[in-house]
DNA sequence: ACGATATACCTCGGACCCGATGTATAGGTA
DNA sequence: TACCTATACATCGGGTCCGAGGTATATCGT
């Protein structure tokens, strides 16, 4: 999920270190924070793998900066995981969100399409959070008002993410 | 999140590992997959911290099991993370759904609605997943579809989110 | 002159997580 | 007879993540 979120933010434009720190905090830090020393790590990571180039520039206000820009093989890697995301990307919002945010560096419209069609698929399937042997439960059948309170949500959130799926693969020419 | 959850099945009634994993695979695994190794390793954690007890038990149908349960200083350790959650456990859905899925061990309403304000005060907080400097930028304000989807969904989220919330908090007598 | 804050990067240890693999037993099925 | 699935537990190595701490420079307020 960082991995994607450094290629897909440094595939724009060449960034540093820290600025990418802050983009990466607007983008998912208010729900899931990532702290410096998982970062920089995570640079050096993917600079290691080849898809990342540094170049030292003088710090405009303080110290030298790293700013990184994308491999070839770099673009090649983001454009794999947008168009063959990992389970965890479809099922995880998290995750799936990180995806969205990026998906449109893949120019290709029918493998966008077919990214949307597996989520649409995974939100398709009768799954709950609560069961009663095999069968999912629904919010009225439950008597814990904070459990009702997840499947409220869930089924809220579900609606609306299939009707604008359906919307947007339509669009799409899907 | 995964020993929050551990401490919530096994404060109802003891528990083998095998049966806790189908448990938890039934509440978080359709989003989040728990992999067994690790499971077994979280257990061992817990129990050498004192908050389980391990009996063994000859198996029903198979290998013996190892019957877990709740220590006093197991169900204490609950109600703390109930009542106390982590900052992330607020923010982050799959942690924040795992939070309610056993708020109701604890059994002091103005304890429950007090985690329940935390939420609240959380997601009214001005907040984005994109923005124009400092502005959070609306769903309206974006080209790329994708992260107009983002937006559009986390919207409606939030408004069934809030709506649950403030009548839950009030039936408790917040 | 002093401290706080922002910029800009980094390391270390410990905790956590996962895939692969292993060890048994029992039941079904080809 | 052979194999597959389910039950039930566990280890190992490699990788990821975080908190704490460290190293500089520049700016601003007091």
């Amino acid at each position: 999920m960082l991995e994607l979120a450094i290629l897909g933010f440094l595939y724009d434009t060449p960034l540093h270190g820290y600025e990418l720190r802050k983009r990466i905090a607007a983008l998912t830090g208010h729900v899931k924070p990532v702290a410096e020393s998982t970062l920089y790590p995570a640079i050096k990571r993917l600079e290691k793998a080849g898809l990342l180039d540094r170049a030292t520039e003088p710090g405009s206000v303080a110290a030298p900066r790293h700013v990184l820009s994308l491999t070839e093989a770099g673009r090649r890697e983001l454009h794999r995981r947008l168009a063959e995301p990992d389970p965890r990307d479809i099922s995880d919002e998290n995750r799936w969100f990180t995806v969205l945010a990026f998906l449109r560096h893949l120019d290709d419209a029918a493998a966008q399409a077919g990214v949307l069609r597996r989520r649409l698929a995974f939100l398709e399937e009768p799954a709950s959070f609560f069961y009663d042997g095999d069968r999912p439960l629904r919010a009225e059948e439950l008597d814990d008002p904070f459990r009702r309170g997840v499947l409220t949500i869930a089924r809220a959130t579900s609606r609306a993410e299939l009707t604008w799926l359906r919307e947007t693969i339509a669009s799409l020419g899907g």
